[in-house]
RNA sequence: CGCGGGGUGGAGCAGUUGGUAGCUCGCCAGGCUCAUAACCUGGAGGUCAGUGGUUCAAGUCCAUUCCCCGCAA
């Protein structure tokens, strides 16, 4: 039996585990074998400082391994559906596609559609599971797969494989863990499913909980938060898009981005002291208040604690190290960060 | 031609209306010290991104090329 799949995907994390599945060319069983006819992937958009168009990740492999790549801008057309059912494929397979499947498509293939998904379902549904993972702080995520249904992200489960989030990962790291991950994962349980040895479960509908998609605006500091909340915050937004507060320069207001950073661990008595000791108020500093800056260290006072910054860039410039950044810039003690 | 910032010793920056190139680090040597990533003294290291132009004189003004980055996508 020869299995027909169409991969349908967009970013690098499709791109990984489409990788993973065209690289298993060898029969699963004695007489069973996939293989992938046909990818979907969003249409190139214009991207980088001079918006040129470009390929994307998934659409890159394709071509790679030779296999016919489509980008329709839209799935609800006639013409988008009959090309699929031409295709006839046993199975679809989405991770990262970027549009809602509608229900004629969801019932094409034999075997359904399969989605892998970047967290421990029914835990962050929706656009940014990896992020909202670790700027909740949690200690664990995972991926995913299972059979679509029209919900979002609300299909039955069939497999799932966890990871922990450890301190040091960020967006990035985790986002290329949980990747290969997905890829294991799927060529692991591909030949189970197809072979009817799979009974999905369905997700707990009380537990569910939704990860909105990420923007902009989030990446937006609030000192008032803890150091601890922050650099969850800071971690889950790297690379993208970044954490940032206002330095004021003059009569200026300068973009200044905080690349890495980590809760100063100190025990709460000297943290207190220092507070006090570092300010000409009686009182303790207020959240976004410079501490100390020499060196390597540069504090800032939050609502709760130090974070001690590790790596910043202003705007127009390049990321640098603490101590390399300070050496070039005067940074008061007392000044305010916003 | 989407908007904008910038390319100055090894790193990060300053350099005012053109007139001897500075600062914080790092590096090298010596000193202080029980010792040091701390402190003191001295030192090396730059055709100021490239090219052309204006001028008695250009890091600085004009033109142009290359490269880096923020916004935006």
């Amino acid at each position: 039996m020869l299995y027909k799949i169409i991969f349908m995907g967009t970013p690098d994390l499709a791109a990984e585990c489409l990788k993973a599945l065209a690289s298993v060319s060898r029969p699963f069983s004695p007489k069973s074998s996939w293989e992938i006819i046909a990818v979907l992937s969003q249409p190139d958009k214009p991207k980088g400082r001079k918006l040129r168009l470009q390929p994307t990740p998934v659409k890159n492999i394709a071509l790679q391994f030779g296999i016919p790549c489509f980008q329709p801008e839209k799935l609800r057309t006639p013409e988008t559906l009959e090309l699929l059912q031409k295709l006839a494929p046993d199975l679809i397979i989405v991770a990262a596609y970027g549009k809602i499947l509608p229900q004629p498509l969801l019932d094409l293939p034999r075997y359904g559609c399969l989605n892998i998904h970047t967290s421990l379902l029914p835990l962050y549904r929706g656009a940014a599971p990896i992020q909202w993972a670790i700027i909740d702080g949690k200690s664990t995520t995972g991926v995913t797969l299972m059979k679509m249904n029209a919900g979002l992200d609300t299909g039955d489960i069939l497999a799932v494989s966890s990871t922990p989030i450890e301190d040091k990962d960020n967006a990035q790291t985790l986002h290329d863990r949980l990747a290969q991950i997905g890829g294991e994962l799927l060529i692991k349980t591909l030949p189970d499913y197809l072979s009817g040895n799979i009974i999905p479960t369905p997700q707990s509908e009380a537990k569910a909980t939704y990860a909105r998609k990420i923007t902009k605006e989030d990446g937006r500091i609030h000192w008032t938060m803890s150091a601890r909340q922050l650099d969850s915050l800071i971690r889950g937004l790297t690379p993208w898009p970044g954490t940032y507060c206002l330095l004021t320069e003059g009569d200026k207001k300068i973009l200044l981005k905080i690349l890495k950073a980590e809760p100063l661990s100190l025990t709460e008595n000297q943290n207190d002291n220092y507070l006090k000791n570092s300010s000409n108020t009686p009182s303790a500093p207020p959240p976004g208040t410079i501490l100390r800056a020499e060196n390597d260290e540069l504090w800032i006072a939050c609502g709760e604690g130090i974070l001690r910054i590790l790596e910043l860039q202003r705007e127009g410039k390049k990321p640098l190290p603490t101590r390399q950044f300070i050496s070039g810039t005067s940074l008061t003690i007392g000044t305010q960060l916003e």
